[in-house]
DNA sequence: ATGTCC
């Protein structure tokens, strides 16, 4: 049997792109990793698979804790990470979420081309720069005061639609169409909503960005067609998340959970991983105020669209409309849903965490939206600045190896001190510009050498393996053109 | 990721 050692956690390979840490001890399953030889020699250098193996010590973990190619060290789960948990006698962990609660990304298609676009990318970045709040702290799109705030938690896109901000195409072309049900705005705390009601619609900083982009590669003809996509086609690439809200939301409950289920936490080989027994009122509490922050995060790069759309408008002085400027799909990078999945050969109801990791939800599951019922949900996959992104849809296999789920991006390869260390924002904004036409303008030029194309992994290769799993199978390829950033 | 410390 093939194997690989990574200090005492020994992997084994199952198959291609398949590789198990054995059950044992007081692990609750095995841990699974989905890479290439290639991308395993990344995932070694940090925590990446303790945090994998820790992660199979949840109470109620189905199958495997499961690891994307693109996965790296996170707050006691790993990023790029899936556990599944049961519902009644499992648990939910806030460290399987993550703290940027509904991290995630949208794509916007337009009818036009690079061409119509060409001559217009430095006036186009400079607007959207100014219409687009983005960096650390508060400014947002619209002054939420309180009886917004809790309309938003409480109804997500819905409230945008009333509000005039998103239309009802818009709605339908979103993961849970922009809403979840199970969210109880009253369990997120006044400071949450305090910090939240002067965020809404501002991007943030770190590896969040708006970006237009322009379609180069066409891999599925058929499916592409589906999705609205085509060669040359300019598309824009809204991420970012729920800002202080979804932080504060995070650590709140990693805080209660400390006090009212210190047991369940003494039990658990990292206290970062910390998790609330499914059935306690912390446990329904924190997955009500989740979906409230989940819906946060929709409002939120909804409003980032809509200017984006207005800019446009400005810019080429057309109406958002006849430039057919329509939300392909809206995908949650940082969430845990109930959803029901097979579990040796019985239908189980579980919490599905997805920290760093894509619902993949192949055609035919109930929850995709007609236009995506029979060829798979658009999944989105963005990489660096420099190295565009990919659109895929949810596969086959995603069911049976991921609990219907892939990759979310191309991981970071260094720290963001190193990366600092390594590389300078200004050269980084002038080399992009002159050698690769990418137009960059962000407010902090730190954010820019910490978000520098050299600090990712190679996203052909994560969607390499993606595809080759038939977890994600890769329709489209895109390349920057415009990216505004904090 | 994040008013990078209550």
């Amino acid at each position: 049997m093939e194997t690989r050692e990574f200090g005492d956690i020994e992997l084994r390979r199952v198959r291609e792109h398949v590789w198990e840490i054995p059950q044992e001890g007081e692990m609750n399953a095995p841990a699974r990793v989905l890479a290439s030889e290639a991308l395993l020699d990344h995932i070694g250098d940090d925590k990446t698979l303790e945090q994998l193996r820790n992660a199979t010590h949840l109470p109620g973990i189905a199958n495997h804790a499961i690891c994307m190619p693109d996965g790296h060290q996170g707050y006691g789960f790993p990023v790029g990470g899936v556990g599944a948990t049961d519902t009644t006698d499992g648990c939910i962990s806030p460290g399987a979420v993550g703290y940027d609660i509904n991290c995630g990304v949208r794509m916007m298609t337009t009818n036009l081309t690079y061409e119509d676009l060409r001559g217009h990318e430095e006036e186009l970045v400079d607007a959207l720069f100014e219409a687009v709040p983005s960096g650390l702290g508060g400014g947002g799109v619209v002054k939420g005061d309180a009886e917004t705030i809790e309309d938003i938690l409480a109804r997500g896109m819905r409230w945008a639609v009333d509000a005039g901000y998103a239309t009802d195409d818009d709605l339908a072309h979103c993961e849970d169409e922009g809403f979840r049900d199970d969210a109880r705005p009253e369990f997120v705390s006044q400071k949450a909503k305090d910090r939240g009601r002067n965020q809404i619609g501002s991007l943030g900083s770190g590896n969040h960005f708006l970006e237009v982009q322009r379609v180069t590669d066409i891999y599925r003809d058929d499916v592409a067609e589906s999705f609205g996509l085509e060669a040359d086609q300019i598309v824009v690439l809204i991420h970012c998340g729920s800002r202080g809200l979804g932080h504060q939301t995070c650590t709140d409950y990693l805080r209660r959970i400390e006090k009212e289920h210190k047991d369940l936490l003494d039990d658990l080989p990292d206290k970062e991983l910390a998790a609330a027994p499914a059935g306690s009122e912390l446990a329904e509490e924190y997955y009500g105020a989740m979906c409230a922050a989940i819906n946060f995060a929709w409002v939120n790069r909804q409003l980032i669209m809509h200017r984006t759309r207005e800019v446009f408008a400005d810019v080429f002085d057309r109406d958002w409309r006849d430039m057919e400027m329509r939300l392909l799909y809206d995908v949650a990078h940082n969430i845990a849903k109930k959803e029901v999945h097979e579990v040796d050969g019985e239908e189980r109801e579980l919490y599905v965490h997805r920290k760093g990791a894509t619902r993949a939800f192949p055609a035919g599951r109930p929850e995709l939206p007609p236009a995506y019922a029979d060829v798979g949900q658009p999944v989105i996959i963005p990489g660096s600045m420099g190295a565009g992104s990919y659109v895929l849809r949810g596969g086959d296999r995603s069911l049976d190896l991921t609990f219907g789920s892939t990759a979310h991006g191309a991981g970071r390869l260094m720290s963001r001190t190193k990366a600092k260390q390594e590389y300078w924002g200004e050269t980084v904004r002038d080399e992009l510009r002159e050698q690769e036409k990418i137009y960059v303008k962000a407010q902090s030029g730190a954010t820019v050498a910490e978000e520098a194309p050299g600090v990712y992994k190679d996203v052909d290769e994560v969607v390499r393996v993606s595809d080759e799993l038939g977890i994600g199978d890769k329709v489209a390829r895109t390349f920057p053109v415009c990216n505004i950033k904090g």
